[in-house]
DNA sequence: ATCTGATAGATCGTGCAACGATACATTACC
DNA sequence: GGTAATGTATCGTTGCACGATCTATCAGAT
């Protein structure tokens, strides 16, 4: 399967993030291969936007950062959820919901 | 309905705008109420955002204008798709379509 | 012992697009 | 004559995704 590489939009990115971490705590290089993995490749998070966007969270509160150890032996960043940032996640899939199917509206108008 | 309107992602515009041109040609005040009327009421296209799209993607060839006159009998600038925006068009919903299912695949998963 | 690749975190500058505010002109209607 | 609706337009701000680049450590191969 050629992966076809798309540019996210401003904004999704923290919201795959949030959907990630939701899943399941993990560190910031982790969460990037997660959102590849399970969108088939299609979703590609490069590291100049995963890391301004984990410290952007982080500073806003919706997710909290602690220091580990990978799977791989090596030092990371264990980021998690906060209570807020469940909140926000479940306001913005509601939000890209009604969005994605507003859009598909137009796209599918005739 | 009380309307909740959503900001819209960066991109997303000219593929509205496209859309909405491929159904008829259409002058720019129209089109953004189109778009309103056909999402009900979610996207909402600011004046600031839509004459630029507009001029940005006359720049690049997608769509083409012409001076005319409204239902309203008012100087209105009539905007058609052109040949290679019918193919931008095309392009761009796919991409979309791709970009929207991942995101969904990532928002459903378990 | 050294080299290489994978893993992990981070920053910086650039570019681009959506937004709010604002301006202006004309038509229709009261 | 005043006001609302219609229609086009620009400007400055903001915010984010991106590519390039840097650093560090660990595992495995040479």
């Amino acid at each position: 399967m050629p992966d076809q590489r798309i540019d996210l939009p401003q904004g999704s990115l923290d919201l795959l993030i949030l959907k990630t971490l939701a899943l399941e705590q993990q560190h910031g290089w982790a969460i990037s291969e997660r959102i590849q993995q399970i969108s088939s490749n299609v979703l590609q998070v490069q590291q100049g936007s995963l890391y301004p966007a984990l410290h952007r969270l982080e500073r806003r509160g919706w997710i909290k950062a602690q220091w580990g150890v990978s799977e791989n032996n090596r030092r990371a960043k264990y980021y998690a959820l906060t209570r807020t940032g469940r909140k926000k996640l479940e306001a913005d899939t509601e939000a890209w919901r009604k969005l994605s199917a507003a859009v598909a509206q137009v796209l599918d108008a005739v």
